[in-house]
DNA sequence: GGCCAGGTGTAAA
DNA sequence: TTTACACATGGC
């Protein structure tokens, strides 16, 4: 692996050229936990309809989501795509956020990852993304868009696991729940900028002004 | 009209 | 252990 501690320069560039994005984008806990299922390979534009569709109903408290029928969750928040299958997440979720009696028993778990994993659709990026921007935990959450642009920069091969991956930055940053909040979401706004198209774009961050290619180059250079 | 989006689970090779 | 596919809407 050849990314090193410059992650933390990487980091201050993106802060530079984006500023800070102050995410996740919800009011409650609750309501970031049903974002984060229902942005799964969904674009965030179609998730804010099905959020804004669950708060005019009143559905963005688990207690109503876990009594509320399926079928009109489902199309509830139809925007967001696979809508039947979120549904059917969003039920489990709710019903495991009242099970431990809200946030403070969540975070109270011995094991809060194992738990969440356990929940049926509920992966790697989505327990992750609840731990570090519901829980507070410091836990840096890997997606696609982080896989993409550190493969782009050659500091990584593109087939590398979520964990190895989640470990390189755990290793090389600071346990702090503010950078790791902070460096996902500014991931996040780069590769919406920069790198949008999947297998290549021209002006993307190996371009000459890529605020981050200049870091990269002398990353691997090392 | 085709590709893509802040993944996950399942089944076949 | 890897690879392929289903799930589905809306923007560009």
């Amino acid at each position: 692996m050849k990314a090193d501690s410059g992650l933390l320069e990487i980091y201050e560039r993106l802060l530079t050229a984006y500023g800070p994005q102050k995410w996740w984008p919800a009011e409650t806990p609750f309501e970031m936990m049903v974002g984060a299922v229902l942005t799964q390979n969904t674009s965030w534009t179609n998730v804010e309809r099905a959020i804004a569709a669950l708060r005019s109903r009143g559905l963005l408290d688990p207690a109503q989501i876990v009594g509320c029928d399926e079928a009109s969750l489902a199309e509830t928040i139809r925007p967001s795509g696979y809508f039947n299958q979120k549904a059917h997440r969003l039920k489990l979720l709710a019903d495991f956020y009242l099970e431990q009696s809200s946030l403070a028993g969540l975070k109270r778990l011995p094991q809060p990852r194992h738990a969440l994993l356990t929940l049926h659709g509920i992966g790697p990026e989505t327990a992750d993304s609840i731990l570090l921007y519901a829980l507070g935990m410091p836990v840096f959450v890997i997606d696609a868009y982080t896989r993409r642009i550190f493969t782009r920069l050659g500091l990584i091969p593109p087939d590398t696991t979520y964990h190895t991956l989640q470990a390189l930055f755990e290793a090389n940053l600071p346990a702090e729940v503010p950078l790791y909040r902070e460096y996902h979401a500014l991931i996040v706004m780069h590769a919406k900028a920069h790198c949008r198209s999947r297998p290549a774009c021209d002006d993307c961050p190996l371009s000459g002004d890529c605020p981050v290619a200049h870091q990269a180059a002398s990353l691997r250079s090392r």
